[in-house]
RNA sequence: GAUGCAAGCCGAUUUGUCGCCGUCCCGUCUUUGGGCGGGAAGGAGGAAAGUCCGGGCAACAAAGAGCGCCAUACUUCCUAACGGGAAGGGCCCCACUCCUAUGAUGUGGGGUACAGAUAGUGCCACAGAAAACAAACCGCCGCGAAACGAUGUCUCGGGGUAAGGGUGAAAAGGUGGGGUAAGAGCCCACCGCUCCUACAGUGAUGCAGGAGGCAGGGUAAACCUUAUGGGUUGAAAGAUCAAAUAGGCUCCGGUCCAAGGGCUGCUCGUCCAAUCCCGAUCCGUCGGGAACCCGGAGUGGGUAGAUCGAUAGACCCUGCUUGCGAAGGCAGGGCUAGAUAAAUGACAAAUGGCUUUUGCCCUCGGGCAAAGGUUACAGAACCCGGCUUAUAGGCUUGCAUUUUUU
RNA sequence: GAUUCCGUAGCUCAGCUGGUAGAGCAAUACACUUUUAAUGUAUGGGUCCUGGGUUCGAGCCCCAGCGGGAUCA
């Protein structure tokens, strides 16, 4: 199993996330706002990780979050695969609480989430 | 030993599994840009924070001077520079000592935005007679007039007076004596104040002597004056390379005998339609060139993106040395993050520190064991020097208080 | 990373170049009404974000901090 997350998983083009913004479906599932969009020319799942400087002040706590989202999601990536492997998605995860949450909290979600994206039909 | 204050320093460790970032090495693939796999060593701070100051660096601007704006403000020094720091001076507060009823000198500690109020303007509520070119409410003291209970009392008028009362944060040098009708720096002594001179000190200033009868309340963290400094912006600065697409420019070729447009589902066909310049002309046109259009090549700017800026520096450690000190000099050694939708981690366990409860021991303050809790503040974003603020717990040094022992 | 503004009653805001902190809404009580609402009268309610400083005196001036908002590609 390939537990790796690196730099080309990660969604950082300025331009693709711009058009996830405006064009990719999303949906709420409490403390996350996930945005998806298929991606054809992609060769690999991207994901972006984002906490917001308004909902939580200090820097500290914002790499908190950020790091158990990162661990999260490269625990199970694997899940977006399941039902249709060669299909590509650009994900955004965006944390929406005021309060800080341990990786037990957060886990769950995360898979719950990546679940739900595989199931989606995107048109 | 305990407690408190001040200064300085440290600010968790280990193991396992899975990862992240750049550097180097090896292998492999390759479109020579790089991709993939493996390995090695490295990877947040004392404040990385706040962004309160100063500098480097960069772009732009710039003859010089003045006005304006902002900042700073005892002195000397340190420094690349500073609003930072060191040493010193003045002032204020506290303690001790001395003397005494109020202070003095000395010692120690703490604080201090500490230039100018005699350059000018403004403000000083309420209370109070009066709040700034002083002032007469009560009071005190003469003078004049009237009355009467007649050498006094009271009333009125017109004066003198800042000693006393009362108000206030503040009432126009203080204390004592002389003096006076009563008083008053009106005069005198001491203290204070201002000015001048000598001496000591680089200087702030100190100290001594002399002169002046005292003019001059506070507020500049009110406007302001004086002196000094500041060009503006800020890495989102700036530099280099530059895909695709669409423009610009240049060149070549084609069309111009026709480009283009309409009719038609399409071809053929047919109809409409030909800008400018030069030359020739029988004035009908003809020839050449340009433009338009089509195709190709090159090239400039520049977007996405990439690289640099950007991590070896006013650097750190040790020793010697100069200086009271901040700091400087010399010698030796060291290399210590470099990301960019933004790495330095996640999970689990153990250990250590601190602490709570229970039990046992004992020199009554600790030790041991078990269980539990807690392990802070906080995350580089161009770099550096400071300042300020946050911080579980621990260590060192100095001072003060207290207890015990000697 | 840079710039800038705000913090006053439960809420929304005033407070002039410093002198005993106010308005509207809300709250409480009373009146009116069969009752409620509306209306009227009265009342209470303040660490002027925190700490320090200047001043006789600070919501206002100065310094430091805390919290919140906005702008700049």
């Amino acid at each position: 199993m390939n537990y790796k997350l690196s730099k080309n998983e990660r969604l950082h083009s300025k331009k693709s996330i711009k058009e996830l913004f405006d064009k990719g479906s999303s949906f709420f599932l409490y403390p996350f706002k996930v945005l998806f969009l298929e991606a054809g020319d992609s060769e690999t799942n991207q994901v972006l990780f984002s906490v917001s400087k308004r909902k939580i002040k200090r820097a500290v706590n914002r790499n908190y979050v950020k790091r158990r989202m990162k661990e999260a999601y490269r625990l199970n990536k694997h899940l977006l695969d399941t039902v249709e492997p060669d299909k590509k998605r650009h994900v955004a995860l965006i944390y929406v609480s005021h309060e800080l949450q341990s990786f037990q909290d957060i886990q769950p979600k995360i898979v719950k989430i990546l679940t739900r994206i595989a199931k989606t039909e995107t048109p």
